[in-house]
DNA sequence: CACTTGAGAGTACGACTGTTCACTGACTTG
DNA sequence: CAAGTCAGTGAACAGTCGTACTCTCAAGTG
């Protein structure tokens, strides 16, 4: 009870970090599928067996790179949507915090967008459940603003879900698109922003249709 | 020169599209980068080395897929917006378009929608070429309308991507809503569609802002 | 201090992979 | 009708795979 942390544990933690970084190098030129057991623990440094001690499958090993890709990023684009500035100034920050996350984690970037629609079962749900919170905290975030009043829950929810999916497109345009066509697509990202944005200011201007099913 | 096909060559094509529907039915619970061509030739019925008369690669088969799913499409978006009618209309018409040839092939979809950002290089271009062709298709049936008075290519280009990724984004959440939420997913594309035809509608409101990098 | 725990090593197993080679036999051609 | 073409067969190759064992020996425990 009174020890810090171990240095058994320690050492552990170490060595399910190396499997985690290996999978990581090795996910960036294949999917999660077609990711075996030992081609991690041989990029990793340890033997096949070791593998068992940290996760049962890949599906779970990819399970915690989904929670270490997306984990640490909730709240962040909350924060910068409560931050003060027009509306063209917070769209630029936007697209910089993109644009700067992915040209920090690349490999973090690529394998949710990759595994997004993998063939993973488990993988996928883990990414759908991370995005799903992201957009309600966006449009939670959204709701705070005046520009939202008289906005249903529902739209609410499904502009941010509008904002999430653009998210992950720009980051893997980003990713496709390398350093040199960095440029054009942040370009294209933000003048897709603010369509977005100018149709959320005009969406109450006329009630001219029901949307009950 | 006189013969219609020939015995010979018709055989061949029935083989290989027997290779393309067992890939495309494997295919379905995995990603293309774990296809095992054994696999493939098991499931349709032939020997592995009878693959190689027809595929250099798993990943020439993957190329030859996106053509089988995606090369038929083309002209239909343009055909779609070409027709009269109000905007809201027209709305409806492009959500039940995507619905019905979701419906009717949910296996190509879902292969697109999977190896889009997938670990086979080669076929991930193939994608990336067909829907730029019909960003650009929807960029020139938009431009013959006259809400895009004033428009520059580019923006037209960006318009038209949008809708295009929309289009993908909206097939996919179709395939993993499955039968009962299927409604619930058309009646969030169309309220996303149609606020991004309202972004559009005002995008010329104001020149507050150049664009030049 | 003796005792337990558990992360990782080492070995071995059967199953499966992509690719090669020589082959057959039905279709095509002159 | 004879000669040639070629889609598909069947056997064999060297690898890789996931998993089940036993074993070791440093760290934790009372």
């Amino acid at each position: 009870m009174s020890h810090t942390v171990g240095v058994r544990q320690t050492q552990k933690l170490r060595t399910r970090q190396a499997l985690l970084d290996a999978a990581l190098g090795l996910l960036e030129h294949q999917s999660l599928s077609s990711l075996g057991l030992r081609e991690v623990t041989r990029a990793a440094g340890v033997t096949p067996t070791a593998f068992y001690r940290h996760f049962e499958d890949t599906a779970a090993l990819g399970v915690a790179l989904v929670e270490e890709a997306l984990g640490s990023l909730h709240g962040m684009i909350g924060a910068v949507l409560a931050e003060t500035g027009d509306s063209e100034e917070r769209l630029d920050r936007s697209v910089e915090l993109i644009m700067r996350h992915v040209g920090e984690q690349p490999a973090h970037f690529r394998f949710i967008a990759r595994e997004q629609h993998g063939g993973v079962g488990p993988v996928r749900e883990a990414i759908a459940a991370q995005l799903r919170r992201f957009a309600e905290e966006v449009a939670a975030a959204l709701a705070e603003e005046p520009e939202s009043r008289g906005w249903s829950e529902e739209d609410l929810l499904m502009l941010g879900g509008l904002y999430v999916d653009h998210m992950v497109i720009t980051a893997s345009a980003l990713l496709d698109a390398g350093p040199d066509g960095e440029r054009e697509v942040a370009g294209v990202a933000r003048r897709r922003l603010r369509l977005v944005t100018l149709g959320r200011l005009h969406w109450l201007d006329d009630a001219d249709r029901a949307d009950a099913p």
